[in-house]
DNA sequence: CATATTTACAACCAAATGGTTGACTATTAA
DNA sequence: TTAATAGTCAACCATTTGGTTGTAAATATG
C-alpha cells in the first residue's frame, strides 16, 4: 500500500513536470474542456496533446467522459492534494506561517502582520 | 523570467518524481549527509546515487560543500516552497480549509465545523 | 612513500519520453 | 449516402533517463 502511494506520487510529480500538462490543468481548473479545446493552444499535433492528456489521466489528475465523438475532460484534484501533503511534510523547513497562525490564534493582540 | 520559473518547476517536479530522490530529501530534511551516506541505503552503485544527487542539485533542492574528499549535502527547501505555491493554486478544488478558516476569522460566531 | 577512501566522470545500454505522420473508428452534418 | 469532425492508435524517431562498469582525481592514512 505504501509502495502504491509512492508509485502514485511518482506518476503525479512526473505528470506535473511538463509545462504543457500544467497548462492543461490550469485550464481544467476553470471547468470542463474537450480534448480539442485542451489541445488548441499548444503548438503540437492533436495526437501529441492527446498523449499528454492520457499522461494526466494515468496520474489520476484528469477524468474523461465520452459523449458522442466528443471527449469531455475534467480535473480530479485529489492527486494534487496528495502531492501537496507530501510537500507540506517539508513546510517547517521553509515557512513558519503555520506557527505564526497558531500564535496569532493564541494571542491575536500580538499580530505580526504589520512588521512586513 | 516567467519561463525561467516554469522551467525551474519542470526540473523540480521532475526531481521529485523519483522515489530514490524523495528518500534522499527525506533524510536530508533531518540534517547534513555525505554523498556516501545518502547513497548507502539504496541498492545501486555509488555512481548511480551520485547522479541522483546531481539531479537534486540541478533542481536547486540540494547544496553541496566539499571539505577534503568528503562532499556534504544539505537540503535547500526553497524550490519545494515554489512547488507548493503552485499546488496551492488548486487548493480550493480539494479543500475548503482556508476558506473556512478565513470565514471563521471574520465571523467566529458562525462556526460551520459542527455541520459535518 | 604506498595504499585506501571518497567521489566524479565517461562510455555504454535499455527503457521511457515527447514529438511526428498516417491510417483508422466513430459520430455528426449536408 | 457522402463528407467533415473528434479523437485514438501504431509506427517511427531523437532525446533523456536511470542504471551499469571502469578509470581517474583528490584526499587521508599506514
Amino acid at each position: 500500500m505504501v509502495e502504491h502511494t509512492q508509485s502514485r506520487l511518482d506518476v503525479v510529480f512526473r505528470a506535473l513536470s511538463d509545462q504543457t500538462r500544467r497548462s492543461m490543468l490550469a485550464r481544467l481548473a476553470k471547468g470542463e474542456q474537450t480534448v480539442g479545446e485542451l489541445a488548441a493552444p499548444h503548438k503540437m499535433s492533436l495526437a501529441a496533446a492527446s498523449k499528454h492528456i492520457q499522461t494526466l489521466e494515468r496520474a489520476g489528475l484528469v477524468r474523461r467522459t465520452v459523449r458522442g465523438r466528443i471527449h469531455y475532460c475534467r480535473i480530479d484534484p485529489r492527486p494534487l492534494a496528495r502531492a501537496d501533503d507530501w510537500l507540506r511534510g517539508y513546510e517547517r523547513l521553509w515557512d513558519t506561517r503555520i506557527e505564526r497562525l497558531a500564535e496569532l490564534l493564541r494571542h491575536p493582540e500580538n499580530n505580526p502582520s504589520d512588521s512586513e
